[in-house]
DNA sequence: GGTAGACCTGGACGC
DNA sequence: GCGTCCAGGTCTACC
C-alpha cells in the first residue's frame, strides 16, 4: 500500500530527517544506504511499518506501508509523518530562520526531526535525561519491544504498565514511576496535548506547565519547547558545556559556561535554539561525517559528551 | 534562591 | 570475572 505526502519545495528527506538525535531512536530507523526512513506505527492493534523515500529535493514523499490499513489509519499515519518531518514548516518559515542566522542558508538546515505525537516527544525527552546516549537508545528500544509490541507505546499502554516492569525489562531505572505517572496523566486527560500544541499560548505559559510534569526540569522543558516548534530557549546540559569550551573557547565552571553559552546565542532571539543546535550538529558531523551516513550502533559508541571531545 | 546528595544504568578501567 | 568509578538531569531537603 503506497501513498504520497506533499513536501515543501526546499524539503530534503535525508537532511531534514537526520537533523536531531531522535531519528536514531526506536521505532524509527534510518537506512543510510537506501536514504529511507522506516517507522513502525500501531494501526488497529497491529503494527505496520511505513517506509518513506523521496526522489528529488522538494518532490513528493512516497510512503510505502508493509500492509494495507483503513483510510482513517492511513490519514493518521500521514499526519504522524507530517509532524515528524515538520512538513508544516514551509519554505517561508525556513527563510525567516535563515534571515536571522544566514550561516545555514547554503545547507538549508532548519527543520528538526521529532516524533509523531507530543506524548512520544515527552517520553523520549525523559529517557534522555541523566543518561548517556547508549542508554537512551536501549530504553526506547525496550519500551517499543516490551510495551508497544514493536511500535512506540501509547499513553494508555504505558499507564497500564507496572512500574516494576519498566524498571526490570525496559531498564529505565528511577524514571519508572515518573513515566507511568506522566502516562496516566495523559491517559486520564489531565494533560491535554492539544493545550501544549496551541500556538496561541506564550512560551512562558507552556514552559511553566511543562515544569509541573513529573520528570520534567529546566533542561527537559526547554527541549520539549523546541520539539513544539518554539525555538527561543536552549536546553542547557553537559553537551552545552562541552560545546562552549571546545568550540566557543569559553572558560570557567560548568555553571558559568552554561550562562555564557546562553548569552552567546541570545542575539538569535526567537531562533536561539536552532542556531545553537545546528552549530553543535555541524561539530558532530565534522567528527563523524554527514548525519545521513550515521548508523544507530555507531552513534551508540561515540555520541556522548566525553566521546565527542 | 542556592546547593548537596540521592536516584539508576551501563561503560571504562584496574586488578 | 569482579569491584569501583564515572557520566548524565531531576527532585527533595536543608540552609
Amino acid at each position: 500500500m503506497v501513498f504520497g505526502l506533499a513536501a515543501p519545495r526546499d524539503f530534503v528527506l535525508k537532511r531534514d530527517v537526520c537533523s536531531y538525535g531522535y531519528f536514531l531512536l526506536a521505532p524509527n530507523r534510518w537506512l543510510p544506504r537506501e536514504g529511507a526512513l522506516e517507522r513502525v506505527f500501531s494501526a488497529s492493534g497491529r503494527v505496520v511499518t511505513a517506509r518513506v523515500t523521496q526522489a528529488r529535493r522538494g518532490g513528493e514523499l512516497k510512503v510505502a506501508l508493509s500492509r494495507s490499513v483503513s483510510k482513517s489509519e492511513r490519514e493518521r499515519i500521514g499526519a504522524g509523518l507530517s509532524r515528524m518531518l515538520r512538513l508544516d514548516e514551509d519554505a517561508a518559515h525556513v527563510r525567516a530562520f535563515h534571515t536571522l542566522d544566514p550561516r545555514w542558508k547554503a545547507s538549508g538546515r532548519a527543520r528538526l526531526f521529532r516524533s509523531p505525537t507530543f506524548f512520544e516527544d515527552v517520553i523520549k525527552t525523559v529517557t534522555s535525561c541523566n543518561v548517556t546516549w547508549p542508554s537512551t537508545i536501549q530504553m526506547n528500544r525496550r519500551l517499543c519491544e516490551v510495551v508497544g509490541g514493536g511500535a512506540f507505546p501509547s499513553a494508555d499502554q504505558l499507564a497500564r504498565t507496572r512500574v516494576q516492569t519498566l524498571r526490570a525489562r525496559c531498564r529505565v531505572g528511577y524514571r519508572d514511576a515518573r513515566i507511568v505517572e506522566l502516562s496516566r496523566m495523559v491517559a486520564r486527560g489531565e494533560v491535554d496535548p492539544g493545550w501544549f500544541e496551541d500556538p496561541g499560548r506564550s512560551d512562558e505559559e507552556v514552559r511553566a506547565a511543562l515544569m509541573e510534569l513529573p520528570g520534567i526540569g529546566p533542561y527537559a522543558a526547554n527541549n520539549i519547547l523546541q520539539l513544539l516548534g518554539r525555538y527561543a530557549h536552549i536546553p542547557l546540559d553537559t553537551e552545552s558545556v562541552r560545546h562552549g569550551r571546545a568550540v566557543l573557547g569559553l572558560t570557567g565552571s560548568a555553571a558559568s559556561v552554561m550562562k555564557k553559552v546562553r548569552a552567546h546565542f541570545a542575539p538569535f532571539g526567537s531562533q536561539m535554539f536552532r542556531s545553537y543546535w545546528f552549530e553543535m550538529w555541524a561539530h558532530y558531523e565534522k567528527k563523524a561525517g554527514p548525519s545521513w551516513t550515521w548508523e544507530t550502533e555507531r552513534t551508540a559508541k561515540t555520541f556522548t559528551a566525553s566521546g565527542m571531545k
